[in-house]
DNA sequence: CTGAAAGCGCTAACAG
DNA sequence: CTGTTAGCGCTTTCAG
């Protein structure tokens, strides 16, 4: 049942078919030089007739790579992951490298499992996008000089690979932005405190506070965890206080939309009655109603970036300095914020344009 | 700079260091029963000492299989996708099987390429996610018995596996509840004609239509492609007739959000002037605004059911007869359809809960 | 220009 | 129970 007449053709067939050696076979598969015209002509035409295709296994095994590059990701939660990953295809499209896709959202501990296994072999070098607790195996693969790179998260450790957007930056500009507005009490609903672009938000709007004078309160913070339900319960937490915020900032926009949906829920118009901004700009948040004003990340760019920067490593070797690049993301204002003073002069029916 | 310091362990690295052969080794690394407990043990520590990570690469190549399947898959357009990916992830990490991830947005040529280059070693098998064109390799895949499965798109010609939803039924039942709640011009927004399910979507809302003495009127659908743009001008040419329907299906969800959009845009209000239900489901439509009503397709009990079908081929031969597994669909109701008469008694917050 | 031969790292009989 | 010996399908010297 096996291997009974569908055994694959190989280089051998195609030398015994062509009437030639099977090294010559494979000078014309890999389009070496020095092969007679007639010759080829010959070997190129058996391997039209057997519709030989080189079995990529074997010519990994002895070349000692794959051609293929890990995605160790959590999950296909929200577009978030879509976005990037359509970078990574871009650029590994680009340099012919396929890509293996290893989800770890049943469980934390797979991580290091799958990191140890799949870099013997199986793949040449290995991205990990917002990894949440990469320390297990970080150490193993920097000494092994495997080439990895993370993307939005940016480690402790200076001396690895990591592609990330100026979080601090944008989370400033979004504070601010909302300072400027007119607002003073504004909420904050953080994103999951283990991974590093977290606490650069945290800080931003920290220190956009500052900057503009308003004092930094505590209760005015909620925890979270970049999804939806965090949000929900954030927004209520924040709204259901004596003095509740004008405006609120949830650290990625599928927490912006459960905190949408919180404040809807409790009767706030928004933004009318309290403004929301987001941060990544998913392709839901412009086309959702109110349209979510966001931070945009280049989460495209940072996909392929982190991938060129991959692909890099892994032909002129782990010796030159590890960098970390901060690609810049940029505030898209929409519907889902305005001024406190503002909203006595809107219309009632928050869903028209 | 190569093979410097960093080469692998192998077998053999761990056979000297633990003064045996390296066939033992390769014993007690898969686990084989016969072998000295002692002897076992010096393989173990050695192994231990040494990090050493079996090799999957050759080990594929002698036993002529890969551990991994192929997903060929547009793009991550929608969470859709995402969904699909997950319980194909999780039928296949219980098997112990990787997958590689090509997309195709690119163009649709590289699927043939790919189908070909792909099944010739790189993956013991395929899985196709809603597949544009696949009329050009199905046969050679066909022919050279390579398993595959199809997910989301039957195939015209019968002798392939697939899985899909009810999508015919899934249509009926949502034309027929519009029916029920008294809307008698419904208009439809079509999906991609490429796809089978589009089809089928259609023929559902037509076979409604007829079953409850409505007569089809041709001007009340339009052409559509799954994606959001088409959902928009689709609804914008509908609603901009001369009597425009006061309900509109949409073939699935990201075009009922545009369909949604351009309502609001011209001014109606959801679902009071103008009812909107989608298809699939996916994660967004629980949590816009208005809730969608829809039409839920299992799409991540249809992952790994394909996946397991694959499984399935893959062990124990193509032999079997192919089928078609339609998995069942599901209406829910939530906030985005109301009967026509309902309208005027309704408040005009339509985004009150 | 082309054939012979070695070997990538591992599995799987086949003898001991 | 364990060592020896063939390969898996291909690339790559090394001689012609």
């Amino acid at each position: 049942m096996r291997t009974e007449n569908k055994r694959r053709v190989t280089i051998k067939d195609v030398a015994r078919e062509a009437g030639v050696s099977y090294s010559t076979v494979s000078r014309v598969v890999n389009g070496f030089e020095y092969v007679n015209a007639e010759t080829r002509a010959k070997v190129l035409e058996a391997m039209g007739r057997l519709e030989y295709v080189v079995n990529q296994q074997a010519r990994n095994l002895v070349k000692g790579q794959s051609r293929v590059v890990g995605l160790l990701i959590h999950g296909f939660d929200s577009n978030y992951m879509g976005e990037v990953v359509r970078g990574i295809d871009d650029a590994l499209f680009e340099a012919q490298y396929d890509l293996l896709l290893y989800t770890t959202h049943r469980q934390r501990e797979r991580e290091a499992t799958y990191v140890t296994n799949i870099t013997q072999g199986l793949v040449d070098g290995l991205l990990l996008l917002l990894p949440r607790d990469p320390s297990s195996y970080l150490e193993s693969l920097s000494r092994r000089k495997f080439p990895f790179v993370m993307i939005d998260h940016r480690a402790e450790s200076a001396d690895v690979n990591a592609v990330t957007s100026t979080n601090w930056q944008g989370a400033y500009e979004a504070t601010e932005y909302l300072i400027k507005l007119g607002h003073n009490r504004i909420g904050f609903i953080a994103g999951d405190r283990l991974v590093a672009c977290s606490k650069d938000r945290l800080q931003g709007y920290k220190d956009a506070l500052k900057a503009n004078q308003i004092a930094f309160d505590q209760a005015l913070v909620c925890e979270g965890d970049f999804f939806h339900p965090a949000g929900f319960d954030g927004a209520t937490t924040l709204l259901t206080r004596q003095d509740p915020p004008t405006a609120i900032f949830a650290s990625n926009d599928v927490m912006a939309f459960g905190a949408i949906e919180a404040a809807l829920h409790m009767g706030y118009r928004i933004p009318h009655d309290v403004s929301i901004i987001g941060f990544d700009d998913i392709a839901q948040a412009g086309i959702s109603h109110p349209k979510l004003t966001t931070v945009r990340q280049p989460l495209r760019e940072m996909g392929s970036e982190a991938a060129a920067l991959l692909l890099r490593m892994m032909t002129n070797g782990t010796n030159f300095d590890p960098r970390c690049v901060e690609l810049p993301t940029q505030l898209i204002v929409r519907q889902s914020t305005v001024g406190p003073e503002e909203s006595v002069f809107m219309q009632p029916n928050s869903v028209k344009m």
